[in-house]
DNA sequence: ATTATCTATAGATCTATAGATAATGC
DNA sequence: ATTATCTATAGATCTATAGATAATGC
């Protein structure tokens, strides 16, 4: 696996398989502790040990290496979305198993990449894909959402179908902040979905709903990881 | 007004009756439409109408200015939140003020600035000021949502009690997106109010707790703001 | 005299490109 | 021959300071 090439005058730093991998690796731990504008091409190479131009052998720009990292982190929750909603599960699981593996997949991550949705860069042209994607899976989670509080036909207020999404991303903050020194007793992924559905009035018993989601995001997310795999090779 | 020193090459481009409050505005619109780092302190004083160097009489770093903003944007609220704490309204009438008065003023301030809350350069200790307070404010929110926890004695799941500040901060991020073109029926103060008091389990009705939360605010906003406005002369 | 601006600039960056070099692979 | 690295550098920034200048205020 050394390959071709001439050697790199560092011994290797970073976790990956390919030279892009540790690129990527060392880029989101940068972005995210030290900020995206503020973290040059120079500490990025050096944290991979390479030297500054020879990242542009990998990435022909630095904004490249960021969408390649936010693309990461919304491909799977996107394919996961799309699948539940297809599935026959009753809304209510549909929104707890996607809330459930979204927020556990923000949690869990290497580097709390959620961090990086907020910039303003992003704006651009260069991530309108990247841009699209979070949107569309915005769109299952509003629609979701809506067949459930369908069901629950309780009075609707207007944006109400938004929160969920939006309270699985605040593990993004939580996370932030604890990384910040502040000692959280942040709710985990299950306390999140709960959350979900109580926002849209959901006021049954969550046990059974948890069961049902489980079942429904093992017969869902293998099959989209070997998706992405083969995506990928 | 005019007053002393040498004029202006440009006429005034910012509302304001200082030069500092000029400043503060372009930056804060710069600050939240291209980001911190990547606005120079040239693109702020072109805005302002003023020369780069100039910015230099009225803050003695560009951290003063983003420092000035973020301060401005947690003072009112946390002044707010220590006399409804203080108050003898029950605590879910607490809870329904503070998040409805804090989601309407990030809902309606002039710019953004709750997406710079992010900022990795807010863990230098030159914010720690800052941060504190906005962990202080942080705390009592946890400390309502805990009280009306235990007035609707329902199961605790761990973690709960942070969700109110949390579904408040989400309308940062609606903006965010809304800004960024997304045409969103985004959830109004009153709906993120109610929809903090339902993610405690609280299934009662809204309208009653809307009133009494009204009547709250009234009688703790004009202290406060007298109190703000005295401290600021 | 004091104030708020101005001009000019030092010194330190930063991104991306050009072209050399040292491996492997055929 | 191809690949992945290296060295060197152009050109464009950016923050903050030094010191001059043109007002008002006393």
């Amino acid at each position: 696996m050394t390959g071709a090439g001439r050697p790199r005058l560092s011994t290797k730093k970073r976790p990956g398989d390919t030279a892009r991998e540790e690129i990527l690796d060392a880029a989101a731990e940068l972005f995210t502790t030290r900020g995206f504008t503020n973290t040059s091409t120079r500490v990025i190479a050096e944290a991979v040990g390479l030297r500054q131009a020879s990242l542009y052998h990998h990435f022909a720009t630095k904004d490249d290496i960021l969408d390649a990292l936010l693309s990461g982190t919304v491909d799977a929750p996107l394919a996961v979305a799309q699948r539940i909603r297809d599935s026959q599960a009753e809304p209510a699981t549909q929104m707890y198993a996607l809330a459930y593996f979204d927020s556990g997949q923000l949690g869990a991550s290497t580097w709390n990449l959620g961090a990086l949705y907020l910039l303003p860069e992003l704006r651009s042209e260069r991530f309108e894909t990247f841009c699209d994607h979070r949107y569309t899976l915005m769109g299952l989670y509003a629609a979701i959402a809506s067949d459930t509080l369908d069901q629950l036909d309780a009075e609707r207020r207007p944006g109400t179908e938004d929160l969920p999404f939006r309270l699985v991303e605040t593990v993004v903050n939580a996370r932030a902040d604890r990384e910040n020194g502040r000692s959280d007793p942040t709710a985990d992924a299950a306390g999140i979905a709960a959350a979900a559905l109580r926002v849209l009035g959901w006021t049954g018993d969550v046990t059974a709903l948890h069961e049902s989601a489980e079942a429904l995001l093992e017969s869902v997310v293998g099959i989209v990881e070997d998706g992405l795999a083969l995506h990928r090779s």
